[in-house]
DNA sequence: TGTACATCAGTGAACGCGCGTTCACTGATGTAC
DNA sequence: TGTACATCAGTGAACGCGCGTTCACTGATGTAC
């Protein structure tokens, strides 16, 4: 059988992972660096000194909740981007797996959008970090793809940029729409099906 | 002559711009979501009081500078724009327009990167509108363009969202390359100019 | 031009409140024998 | 299995501090005559 937490480990990582989950909740509405350490024990029912047991602050626990908003999603991003191109049906498959992914988990899809330009420099550099290895994977992806022949490092780093942007764009729209009514939902995928598409062509006639 | 205003007017003018440009220093380093109101009277040299002559609260003011960020930038980015296709010489007239821009209010570049998706609510209104006014206008100065003969309203759209997206990332990236070296600079310029033209070959192949 | 009154941008004291951080603590869990 | 000691996640009181907001005020500027 797998090795498993004593219970004081056990206990801890459930609180910890509480106050993860209290403060991604207080973010819907605020940034991080409004959100104070009392908000988020308040929320989770703890006296604000345990706090200090798992993070030595809120910007620390914005590091952490850096990596189990994009850390997981390394292995979807490659597969989507794989088969990003070439034809419609994989756009389309594409654009609907963002859509799900925003449906699923839309508190981390707005603590990324939010934090990424927000005023916690050492998340910054944490969403930073983790956007630049997508860019350098899906570039990799990219290589891998026949059309891709003859493109230069440069070309495959361009549109590897081009890509990731466009995917954060896309969510960030998803996760506004998430709020209202059906038709702009469609909306949103109708708009960034022909953004990937015009994309696509681009990439098809870049070495004419 | 032009109508001069009184002395109280000017006065009171001169503080609420003290405090717009008081706030604006205060916010490379923090969201508004964080700012206080004392925080931005102190470093103007005023009472806290004060404030209450010019903001209703830091969202109003935050609103406010928005409008100082955006709203004058209506009519370079329309140039730009009707500017931004066909040929090579025209995509790098655009990039250095960014760049130049950039340059000249990185403050101002920051805070709408931050504020776009940041915590307060008027103020992510209030870019969100101004942004739908920049594609809008984009949108219409690509429909005056014999490139987008035969394109129709919902893929001018998608065009115009792309080139405004575009924009922003591009700007955020100079803004982040302005503390690096200068190469960090020229390689944002390098990327962003590709891109134009992977989206300016995107177009041109549209309706193929 | 001079006078008397109105306006109003900025003041300064005062308030109650929640903040981050410290500290010595408790008691359940873990470990050595 | 039982016992004695160590560990350490979570506690609760206490601290000094800066916050947003209120209020009555002052005195320079504006206006009416």
């Amino acid at each position: 059988m797998s090795h498993t937490l004593g219970i004081r480990q056990a206990q801890k990582q459930k609180t910890r992972q509480a106050l993860l989950d209290a403060a991604l909740g207080l973010l819907e509405e605020q940034s991080l660096s409004s959100l104070g350490l009392r908000e988020v024990t308040r929320a989770v029912g703890v006296a604000p000194t345990a706090f200090y047991r798992h993070f030595r602050s809120t910007a620390d626990l914005g590091v952490s909740l850096v990596e189990e908003a994009l850390g997981s999603l390394h292995p979807m991003i490659r597969t989507t981007v794989s088969a990003a191109d070439s034809s419609e049906e994989r756009i389309a498959r594409a654009i609907e797996l963002i859509a799900g992914h925003v449906d699923a988990y839309p508190a981390h899809v707005r603590f990324i959008a939010r934090e990424r330009h927000g005023g916690v420099q050492p998340v910054r550099e944490a969403i930073r970090d983790q956007l630049a290895r997508f860019v350098k994977e899906v570039k990799a992806e990219l290589a891998k793809d026949p059309v891709s022949a003859g493109w230069n490092d440069d070309d495959l780093l361009m549109l590897a940029h081009l890509y990731v942007d466009q995917m954060l764009i896309t969510a960030s729209l998803f996760l506004e729409a998430l709020e209202g009514p059906r038709e702009e939902r469609e909306r949103v995928a109708q708009v960034a099906t022909r953004q990937m598409r015009l994309i696509s062509i681009g990439r098809h006639h870049w070495l004419d």
